[in-house]
DNA sequence: CCACTAACCTATTCACCCG
DNA sequence: CGGGTGAATAGGTTAGTGG
């Protein structure tokens, strides 16, 4: 069945955007300019996507992971002596605080309009976890950047649980930790709202056909 | 096969406006 | 002041790249 679509593409999962390689030259630049500033604010942002031709928001990824990498790196070294933390005085005096308290440290609050609230909102009641060809789908939709749109909904999915109609009590998904993301099962007919989306993105993430072992450490009070 | 890491996520906090 | 919400942080998970 379903013949005529994944032939052979390979169906790239489709959920998420296509891993970007990084040519030596970009990787270089971010690296040194890290080392001058782990904190880049929007305006540096953007000149670094210009010059090194690659979206802001792939560029603000890239902090985020690096300065993860290297608390973490940062952290390893030190347990190993961790007997006597030699130079354990690690405030180190923050320079880079400069620039980032400064001035351009944050973007500038996106406006969104309640047009373009009412068309994320029908959305995200559809899916709350939108691919990256859904998200970019909204963006031309709503005329918003495909970055706004992925923030907008992390915000929501996180001040907007569950959802339930109007009750107070929690659903049955008290933990959204052990399940990864067991998309409700849409339906058909609703989902016919966007174009574009509804198709494919019907059975959008199979939640993780992998060991579900993966992290239940939280919970087991 | 496996290390590395981009992409994505949650949880929490900051920032800013507005009634 | 507190509620609403966009943008940032730390840090963990998923999955593609490439030795």
């Amino acid at each position: 069945m379903a013949p005529t679509s994944t032939s052979k593409i390979s169906l790239p999962c489709g959920s998420r955007r296509r891993r970007l390689v990084l040519k030596p030259t970009q990787q270089g630049a971010l690296h040194a300019l890290f080392q001058q500033n782990p904190y880049p604010g929007i305006a540096t942002r953007e000149r670094l996507a210009r010059e090194l031709d690659i979206p802001e928001s792939r560029i603000q990824v890239w902090f985020q992971n690096q300065r993860t990498r290297q608390l973490r790196q940062s952290r390893l070294g030190s347990a190993k002596s961790q007997g006597q933390g030699p130079t354990h005085g690690q405030e180190q005096p923050p320079s880079w605080t400069q620039e980032h308290f400064t001035k351009d440290g944050r973007r500038k609050r996106t406006s969104i309009s309640p047009s373009q609230t009412s068309i994320l909102l029908q959305a995200f009641e559809k899916n709350r976890f939108p691919s990256i060809a859904t998200r970019e789908h909204l963006a031309s939709l709503t005329g918003l950047p495909e970055s706004r749109i992925q923030v907008w909904f992390q915000n929501r999915r996180a001040r907007h649980p569950g959802q339930s109609r109007s009750g107070p009590v929690k659903d049955m998904e008290a933990h959204p930790k052990p399940s990864p993301y067991v998309t409700v099962p849409v339906e058909p007919g609703l989902l016919a709202r966007v174009p574009g989306v509804s198709s494919f993105d019907t059975h959008f993430f199979v939640p993780h056909p992998k060991g579900n072992t993966s992290s239940n450490m939280s919970a087991l009070a």
